[in-house]
DNA sequence: ATTCTTTATCGTAATATTGCAATATTAAAT
DNA sequence: ATTTAATATTGCAATATTACGATAAAGAAT
């Protein structure tokens, strides 16, 4: 086993899932934090901000980039990388819902 | 190595990965929900509407539990347990804040 | 006391993740 | 054309996760 059986959740399920996978780790939460505090895309500049390895690092970008959390563009001999707004929202919205729903329940623990 | 190295990052970026992380899998989302859409805590059941084996949820309901996403309490010869409205509570202000930042910004990509 | 029910734990196999050295790639700069 | 700079990929070792059968534990019901 050790494989996740995905195919027995529901698709939004399995796509949350996916996007809180990626930010379940603290070096990409710290590179979301980077490209934030950055007012910018950051082309290049990455990984001297993070204690890991530069194959560790591309490794991480590639995750993050894979669940949809960041684009990146070439830009000449770099390339560009910045949050994609579009999967912070997905998971603002889905929190938002969450706590409301849990707001109207009678707490009972 | 397969040991994240927690060490170097701050530890908000630690506990917001902790919890992102135990959310990381569908079958856990999918106790999430469960745990919402009952008007209540659940004392049993939740084995029955998940497809997988009840050590593989009670493992699950483990890591939510460490996660501090759930709480659950000895009630009889069952265990009731229930969602920790507080992690939600972190989850969606560092995600509002996330958004904040990121509308601030020229978008460049 | 015995059985039933519910949940947890142990043990283990299959698979995934993390991290990095070495190397490759690609484009800019000289 | 060669060198330099930035990023990606490969390969691999160490560790973690996922899943579940078997078993244990602990209270409820008979």
């Amino acid at each position: 086993m050790g494989a996740t059986k995905t195919e027995h959740f529901t698709d939004k399920q399995n796509a949350l899932a996916t996007l809180t996978k990626a930010l379940g780790h603290p070096a990409r939460i710290a590179i979301m934090e980077y490209l934030i505090k950055v007012d910018a895309c950051i082309c290049g500049d990455i990984v001297n901000h993070l204690p890991l390895a530069q194959p560790t690092v591309s490794q991480h970008l590639k995750e993050l980039k894979q669940a949809g959390l960041i684009k990146g563009e070439v830009e000449g001999n770099s390339i560009c990388y910045c949050i994609d707004e579009k999967a912070i929202g997905k998971l603002l919205s889905y929190f938002t819902a969450l706590a409301n729903r849990i707001e109207k329940k009678n707490s009972c623990c």
